[in-house]
Parts: C-alpha cells; structure tokens; sequence
DNA sequence: ACGCGTCATGTAACCGTTTACATAAGACGG
DNA sequence: CCGTCTTATGTAAACGGTTACATGACGCGT
C-alpha cells in the first residue's frame, strides 16, 4: 500500500495541492470550510508528510545531529536525556551518533551527518574544533560541547578547573596533607583542565607533592590506579578526574581492605546518577549534566531562528560533598540510625 | 556560502549529472579517467550529496528510527549503545526519541518519526502493537523489543518470565523461607512477566507465602518498597523485579542498618553495569542488553533487504550470582584479605 | 454599473537527486 | 565499408513537497 501524498489528499478534498499545503502548514488564510474538508481528506487517507520533499523544497531538516565520543555509561545517558528533552520541545529530531573519541571518525561521522540537519551539536574531547569545521563545510551551525580551547563556535562547557581547584581546596581543608590525583587520557581537554585545577590548588596552598596516576576515565583504571597507589605510600587523599575511575577505585580499596574514607579520603568528578549509590556515597563535583544538553541544543535553535552565532555559556560546577571524603553523613552499613542519622 | 550541487559537479567535471550520480553510486560502468575526473571535481568543490533530494528519488532515508519508553538511565544506555553499534556497522543512521512511557505518546512520535525512516524500532511496555503499528500506516517495517503479547511484527525480548523464575528458584535453594517481590509498574508487561515467574517458581517449590510490594521500576520506589517490607514482618530475601530499584532497596536497608546478605538477601533483574559495583555487589538476571539492540536493528536490515517479514527471538537470560545473595564473594570493607578472597 | 482592492484558491516552477531511455562512439565480423 | 552489438555518456522525467505569482470571485464606494 503506497502512501497518500498531497495530491491524493488535493484530489479527495477537490482542492489544489497548494491549498492543502496552505492547511498543513496552517500559513495563509484558508476558509473554515476548504480547512475542514482538507483535513477530512488527510485523516481519512493516513496521510503524512514525505518529510524528504519538504526538506527539499524547505531546505530544512527540523533535525539537530549530535555526536558525542561515546554512548556509554550515565553520564552520556544524562547528557542524550537533556538534549532529547530540547528537541522534543522544539518540535525537532535527534539523529545521534558516537565518535569513539576519534577525532577523524568524528570528522567522518559528521560529513556523513551534514545534509541530514540543520545544526550539530559535537562532544569533541580534543582540541579538533577546526577539523569538525572544515568537516562540516560553514554552512551547518556547530555547537561545541564539553571542555576545550575554543575556536570560533558556541561552547557549552564546565569549568573544569574551577571544579578541580575547589575539590582539591576541599580536600586539603578537611586536612589531608597528601592528595592523589587519578588523571584522565591524555590529549582530552577536559581532563587536562581538571588536572590543572588540581595542581594550582595544590599549589595555592603551599602544597609540594604533588602525586598523578594515569587513568583513561573507564571504571577498570580507576582500579588499576588504586592498585599503583596502594603498591606506593598511601596518600590521604585520592581526587579521581572522574566519578567512574573514582568508582573503580573505591571497589579496589575496599577490595584491599582499606576503609573509606576512614582510611582515605575518595573523591571523583561529574556527579552521575550512581555516584549517590554507591558506598559510601560519592564526594563528586557537580555538573548539571542534562541541562548542559539541553542549552546546547536551544543554542543550535537560537542559530537557527537568529541567523546570529550564538553565546558560549560556561557552567560553575557546584561541590557536593558526601560521605567518601568524611564530609557529611557516613554511610556504612552499621553505624547509623534508621533516619539515616550518624550514630 | 551555498553547498555545492550534483550540477556543480557535473559542470566543473564537464560531464553529465547522471555520470557525476553513477560515480557516487558506484553503480554502472563508468571510464576510469572520467570517474577520476568526477571525484576530483567533488573533492575539490566539497560535495555532499543532498541527502533529502536523494531520499525523494530513491524512497529510503538509510535511517532507523528508535523509540524507548525513557532514556533515563543505565539499562537504555546500553540498549542505545547496542543499537548506535549496529547501525553504524551497516552504513546507517539513527534517529532517537523517547514515548516517557505512555502508550498515546509512542504513537505520535512513531507518526512523527514515520516519514523519515526506512525501519522503526520501538520498545512499548505495554500490549499496545495494534495501536503503534496502525500509527505507522503499514508500509514501514517495524521490530518490537522488550516483553509484551506479540502480534504480527518480530520482538526481540528476554524470557523474563524463566529469569525470575530462575532467580526466585536460587534464592529458594539457598534456603530463603520467605521471599519477597518489589514488583514493576502494573500494565507493564515485563513486570506482569517477572511477576509470574516468581509466583510460578514459589508455588513449584510449595511456598505459599507470597509478599508482593508496589514498585515502578524507579530508585526511589524500592527505597519505598522496603521501607514497607520493614514496617511489616522482614522476609528472609527481597528480590526486585529490576536493577535500580534493589539498588534504591539496598540503600534503604543500610540505612537501617540492616546488612546485606547478612541479614537479608538481595537481588535484582538485568545486570545494569552498575549492578556490580554497588556494595554488595548485586545479585541479578543477566539480560543481554546492547545485544538486544543490536539484534533488532539486524532485523530490521534483514527485512528491508530480502522483504520477508522477520523473525522474533526470546532471550534466555542467565543468573548472576554476586555477593548480595551471599552466593559468592563477600563485598563487606572488612573480612577479606587483598586478593579479594573471603576470610 | 463600474473599477478596484481583498482574499481564497489554482498553476506551475523549483528544490537536488536517481534512473529509464536515448544516443553516440567504437569494435568487430562479414 | 557497413550493419550490429557493446558500452560510456547524456537527456529528461520522475520523486513529493513549497511558494511566487496568476486568477477569479466578491464586496464596496462612487
């Protein structure tokens, strides 16, 4: 069964095709009467749109692409939710595609995107901002989103460093003398500022040994972190760049017998969904991570309406304390009364 | 600057549209000088085809189009990372949007969405079918995913009823007299299913006392769900109907410092990642869910290539035995030496 | 009754591809 | 040297919408 197009709907309504666009489109004056009969024609035939020939003729897609480096895990999961909840607003489509953190696939992961949108909205975690430009040909709006040095598109970003450096400041203000540091891959910008932040506030306050392990954000080094930190002298403290080393980490303390944050302080970075359940409970660095989605995506629109570039927005992440720096309500099994009250 | 057209190629390469669109395609004989000359001349003018135009002409979008009930969360995370994999491998797009659930609303997204895929995958909870495949208007393939009465269209599921039976069964051989249910959402046919499987496999072992509790499938609602099991007679095990709510579960029960296995045991239903880093690490179903996703959008491949309507398939998950049942390792921070072995 | 403006509707060009069909140019056997 | 077959290439008609412009009906002031 062939589907109805316009002018099967113009024929059972006897009217022109224009005039049946003129109702779909709700655009010009059309009589109650001829409106009516039209819908009739259009509802009694299941007609819908060839929204490839609308594109055509409109030169829009009412399409918002996404790439992001990778789908898995929570904090993408947040990251598509808020972009999601944006277009679905705005009446728009999400075509969505991953990177795997390659800067070339990306680049060819967005040629491949470009005639199917109107904007872009890239997670790119390395500094190849012209790349994606070049790849994108300048007539498609980009919007960049997560850390990095940025070129000459909107941004949507945390302040990484801001993040670390009051993580770091906390750490050492709850009196650990020696704070550790579970770094991100290197090359991603994102990592690298949280690392920054971590050293200047170490340095900030007078703090000299300085002590960085190598992660790659996956939950597996956070483990392995934790293992080369233990085989060292313990420090008091341990700072993941993210919450999912910062997990792995806490599952190979425990593992080793180390108490936290009784033993060692833990902290990691993003706040994710999980990070509140596990235990203890994840001292974390906030980042309003679907609402930095969703403005990515209102940017892609404001573009779109304006004709103008847009703004870039940096979001100040907010500290949340939990119980693995010590820092608020414990969480251990024992211990605590049924409001959840410290004993 | 305006994309460059197939004509723009045509013209620089001083040849016809119909050569340029043969280069393209790779589709008939075309002289290697000349097919070198077309590729020049679109390297050199930045061509991208106008994916729309090409659309209208050959009456594919070369799109899967996606609906989940929500995207909240680890276990879509995974099932959009499972799907993004899959149509990635065969050259083809995805388009993502969510139904929050509600039969009414998949119906319209699904209308939405309909013109601009060739093949729709769509995961309803609930026995809605008919309803999603009238608003789809025949024509274009549609493979369901998840539980639920099948109608005419392939599903691609998990046997939740034989997951929780097996669960209910293993928490029973380990000697548990009295079991509790945290049961999903009603109308939602997974839940009906896991359900079943836990009453089927209590009365198949002569247990009589079933204790069932409201829940939603949500955290917050096994946090609910056992504060009622405490307020009432404690069971000897608690078995949640899925992942997020024994995690919400668990967290109620430490913080009434009650220990898991301990005290009680614990499980869950689909070994979201998390599961295992959870404290105890959470006994639960292993649902194969990126594998799911992969499959469907397989089919959906399948039947777009040969034409034929495609095949439903039932998973068989397999129990995850972890600490929280106590049926393997330990978890607790203390008792175990550095390997990880119980002490 | 006439001219004119207004407004609903129709006509047809255009968007950028693909592709059936036409055509021109060799190749080749007789 | 001519017909025929093959093969590379060109021409033009779809595909299904939107929209500028044309048209015709109608109301209204004079």
């Amino acid at each position: 069964m062939k589907n109805a197009t316009i002018r099967d709907v113009a024929k059972a309504a006897d009217v022109s095709v224009a005039t049946v666009s003129r109702v779909l489109n709700s655009s010009e004056a059309v009589t109650e009467s001829t409106r009516t009969r039209v819908e009739a024609a259009a509802a009694s035939l299941d007609y819908v749109p060839h929204s490839a020939a609308r594109s055509l003729s409109t030169r829009r897609t009412d399409t918002i692409g996404v790439i992001l480096p990778d789908l898995h895990g929570e904090f993408f999961s947040e990251l598509i939710r808020g972009i999601d909840v944006a277009t679905r607003t705005r009446g728009l489509h999400l075509l969505l595609s991953h990177s795997h953190g390659d800067p070339v696939e990306a680049a060819t992961v967005l040629r491949a995107m470009r005639s199917r949108v109107d904007a872009m909205v890239v997670m790119s975690l390395y500094a190849d901002e012209e790349v994606l430009s070049a790849a994108l040909g300048g007539s498609t709006p980009l919007v960049m989103l997560g850390g990095g040095a940025s070129g000459g598109h909107p941004r949507f970003a945390i302040d990484n460093h801001a993040g670390a450096f009051a993580m770091t400041e906390h750490l050492v203000a709850a009196g650990h003398g020696r704070i550790a540091f579970i770094a991100g891959p290197a090359g991603n910008m994102e990592a690298a500022q949280r690392l920054a932040g971590y050293r200047d506030a170490l340095a900030a306050h007078g703090q000299t040994g300085e002590q960085v392990v190598e992660g790659d954000f996956g939950e597996e080094s956070g483990r392995l972190a934790a293992a080369a930190l233990l085989a060292g002298s313990m420090p008091d403290a341990i700072f993941a760049a993210n919450d999912m080393m910062a997990i792995g980490c806490l599952q190979a303390l425990r593992e080793a017998g180390i108490r936290v944050p009784d033993d060692i302080a833990l902290a990691g970075f993003d706040d994710i969904p999980i990070a509140r359940f596990v235990d203890p409970p994840l001292t974390t660095v906030g980042v309003p991570i679907a609402e930095l989605g969703r403005q990515a995506v209102e940017c892609c629109v404001g573009i779109l309406a304006t004709g103008e570039p847009g703004t870039s927005r940096t979001f100040t992440p907010e500290l949340v304390v939990r119980a693995s720096t010590g820092g608020a309500v414990s969480a251990r099994p024992k211990g605590r009364n049924s409001r959840g009250e410290v004993t």
